[in-house]
DNA sequence: CATATCCGTTTTTTT
DNA sequence: AACGGATATG
């Protein structure tokens, strides 16, 4: 393809990051410029130069981000053997070649959280700490921040010497040699031992260097320690690493991303090249304005102007809802409106702060009969059903991942209680074998009942038959676990209430080893699995659905949407509770919120509710601070409850004290006592913002808010 | 050993 | 409010 087409229709700091061929180049790029387009053309234009394909590399965090690079830059060009995927796959990728070298078993099992949950469970068995004093789960993060800073369980028991950190660093330690036994690599470790590996082995790094001449890194702002030395350590040679990310949208530290990386790139690379994009494509100028107003009150920050040519377009609206379901009501009114002024329902999209906030709108939407898909919350491999025959697959790959193992022993039930799993494990120790020999001498093991022998007999049949089928095709090695081992009728016979939607999970996942089989008919049960792991919710968001779409602004960024509604916006939700005791706590939520807000293209609704109920109480929380940061000329407030909520549709015979309740003028109050008079009912009512006040149940007009 | 019930905990965000 | 884990019961 000839190089001037590529940069004919970018704008000049696009066509400088383009036509950048060799060094360093730092693509400083705001939201809505136009950066992937600037990833792509360059791409295509390195090609046009003569750097061949299988020389470069192209890094992503998301799945869904390297599809999409991949189909923009399939439409310049043709691209066998280049390199687009996430850090974590590729490392994975990386691993099964190379961790001999680190003296592992390339047919690693990738453990997910959940998996890793059970091993840290494991561990403080091991340790005997007190299930009472110890909670597994607390032990989850701190381990996941080591290893992203590449803190070794040694490193990490010097480092932290009171009583929690003493004992956090005996279960990493204890759970780094299950992951060892089970020969598992949780997600940290894709990035851990990849970065390892490339330190130590410098015949593996020096091949990896030739091969991979060009790096492009995408999101540079969310990579951690991790990423950060592999980006290095890959472009050690020809340092041409191309990294593209704006500090601005820098929302993952609490994963270990470190906001520097970017910030010193300019350190780190002295003869780097650095193009600023702020010319935004994508949104109206009161929306741009409006989320510029939010992100200057950073004071971590290096100074950077969004400007567009669009045009002005509709101001943001801003309203207040009583609680979350007024919220959801409010919303879908607003959604159907948009709809009937001819706009479909894919080009909107609900944002909000927690997942937990996603049921009322869903609720609400249903109830609406508007369609709509949540995206994130519980991935689609990680339900229960799902992980259960895919447990399946895992034991059969790799015999020594006995998580998978046990996950699996007695599901569907067939006898093998506690106390069989208790021998067997116990056998395992003493004679020092892996649970599944343990399985298979379960004869001679002491302390398993008549009844567990039948089923472990049972298992073993299937087990054995499930490792000689052929690893291809995937769906049929799929459907030969359902089948064998009759899970989907031992769901209907439980009968439970959740048993429908569970086995239609079961349908989709060989209708998903189908559809794998058909875009890779040269990959098998033992890949599909290892992207599995890897396969997130937003992976498999059909954007071309005519529905609402509903999801996390973490899972927004990158995205946008016409018309973005961000629900929630109270002092504790956004920013939340557990980001607001520090000054880079709250700073990280307002750029989440400047996400969110910079995903619209044409219209902004942003709402907040008075009270929410949370953890089955009532929290009244005000407003978020940051919708102050927006200028009143810029969000036009629509306080439309008055409409949906005359006062007073509750008759006061109905109110109890205890109840909380809204007067029109006093806002919300708790009623306090009740005296019947004559005629009359007089309630007394403390009110959050103006104190005790007596009124008369006729005349207050107070409605109840649950 | 399987099932039923209760209790406590959970929720901030995810590859 | 809802889920999972622990405990009691059949």
């Amino acid at each position: 393809m000839d190089t001037a087409r590529l940069l004919e229709d970018l704008n000049s700091a696009q066509r400088d990051a383009v036509g950048h061929v060799e060094g360093p180049l730092l693509v400083l790029a705001g939201a809505g410029s136009g950066k992937t387009r600037v990833v792509t053309r360059r791409i295509a234009y390195l090609l046009a130069q003569g750097v061949r394909p299988s020389n470069i590399l192209a890094l992503t965090f998301t799945n869904k981000a390297a599809a999409e690079m991949r189909k923009r830059v399939e439409a310049l060009t043709a691209l066998r053997g280049l390199w687009v995927s996430t850090f974590h796959s590729t490392a994975a990728r990386l691993l099964r070649q190379h961790i001999q070298h680190l003296g592992r078993d390339p047919q690693f099992t990738i453990f997910d959280t959940d998996d890793r949950l059970k091993l840290i469970k494991q561990a403080c068995d091991q340790l005997k700490l007190p299930s009472s004093q110890w909670k597994p789960s607390s032990f989850a993060a701190p381990i996941s921040q080591a290893k992203n800073r590449l803190v070794s369980p040694a490193e990490f028991a010097r480092a932290n010497s009171d009583y929690f950190g003493k004992t956090a660093a005996r279960v990493y330690d204890t759970y780094e040699k299950l992951l060892m036994q089970n020969n598992g690599l949780d997600f940290d470790d894709l990035l851990l031992k990849l970065t390892e590996l490339l330190a130590s082995h410098e015949e593996v790094r020096h091949a990896l260097q030739q091969r991979f001449q060009f790096i492009l890194i995408d999101e540079y702002q969310d990579t951690n320690r991790a990423q950060y030395l592999i980006a290095r350590m890959l472009s050690d040679t020809h340092h041409n690493l191309h990294v593209t990310g704006d500090p601005d949208q820098s929302i993952y530290s609490w994963r270990g991303a470190d906001i520097q990386n970017i910030l010193d790139f300019e350190k780190d690379f002295p003869e780097a090249k650095v193009v600023k994009l702020e010319q935004n494509y994508r949104s109206t100028q009161n929306i741009l304005a409006a989320a510029s107003s939010v992100i200057r009150n950073n004071h971590q920050r290096r100074h950077k102007d969004l400007w567009t040519e669009n045009e002005k377009g509709d101001m943001a609206v801003r309203f207040e809802a009583i609680d979350e379901t007024d919220e959801a009501r409010q919303i879908v009114r607003a959604v159907r409106s948009l709809q009937s002024g001819g706009r479909p329902l894919s080009d909107l999209a609900v944002f909000y702060r927690t997942n937990a906030q996603s049921r009322v709108l869903e609720d609400a939407l249903r109830n609406a009969n508007l369609a709509y898909v949540i995206v994130g919350g519980l991935a689609f491999y990680e339900r229960r059903e799902v992980k259960d025959i895919m447990a399946y697959v895992r034991a059969v790959v790799n015999p020594k991942d006995e998580v998978s193992l046990e996950r699996i022993l007695n599901v569907p039930a067939r006898g093998i209680g506690d106390a069989a799993a208790r021998a067997l494990r116990a056998h395992s120790a003493s004679a020092g074998c892996g649970l599944l020999e343990s399985v298979r001498r379960a004869p001679d093991v002491p302390g398993i009942s008549s009844r567990a022998l039948k089923g472990l007999e049972r298992f073993l049949g299937l087990y054995d038959a499930l490792a000689s089928l052929p690893p291809r095709p995937v769906a049929d090695f799929v459907r030969r676990i359902i089948d064998a081992t009759g899970y989907v009728q031992d769901l209907q016979r439980g009968g439970d209430e959740s048993a429908d939607d569970r086995i239609e999970n079961v349908w989709e996942l060989v209708s998903a080893a189908e559809s794998y089989d058909q875009e890779n008919p040269d990959r098998d049960i033992r890949s599909f699995s290892e992207e599995s792991v890897l396969a997130t919710d937003l992976d498999r968001w059909d954007e071309s659905r005519d529905a609402v779409t509903l999801m996390t602004l973490h899972l927004a960024k990158g995205l946008e949407f016409p018309v973005v509604f961000i629900a929630g916006l109270e002092e504790g939700l956004l920013p939340h509770y557990n980001s607001m005791e520090t000054e880079a706590g709250i700073e990280e939520e307002r750029r989440l919120f400047f996400v969110g807000m910079t995903r619209a293209r044409q219209r902004l609704f942003l709402s907040h509710a008075e009270v929410r109920h949370q953890f089955g109480t009532v929290r009244t929380n005000p407003p978020s601070p940051f919708l102050d940061e927006i200028p009143e000329k810029l969000a036009q407030r629509a306080d439309s409850e008055m409409e949906e909520h005359p006062e007073g549709d509750e008759p006061a015979e109905e109110l109890e004290i205890g109840d909380l309740v809204r007067h029109h003028r006093f806002g919300l109050g708790t009623v306090i006592n009740m005296e019947h008079g004559r005629a009359e009912l007089t309630l007394e009512v403390r009110f959050q913002r103006f104190g005790v006040k007596k009124l008369d149940a006729a005349l207050a007009r107070l409605a109840r808010v649950r």
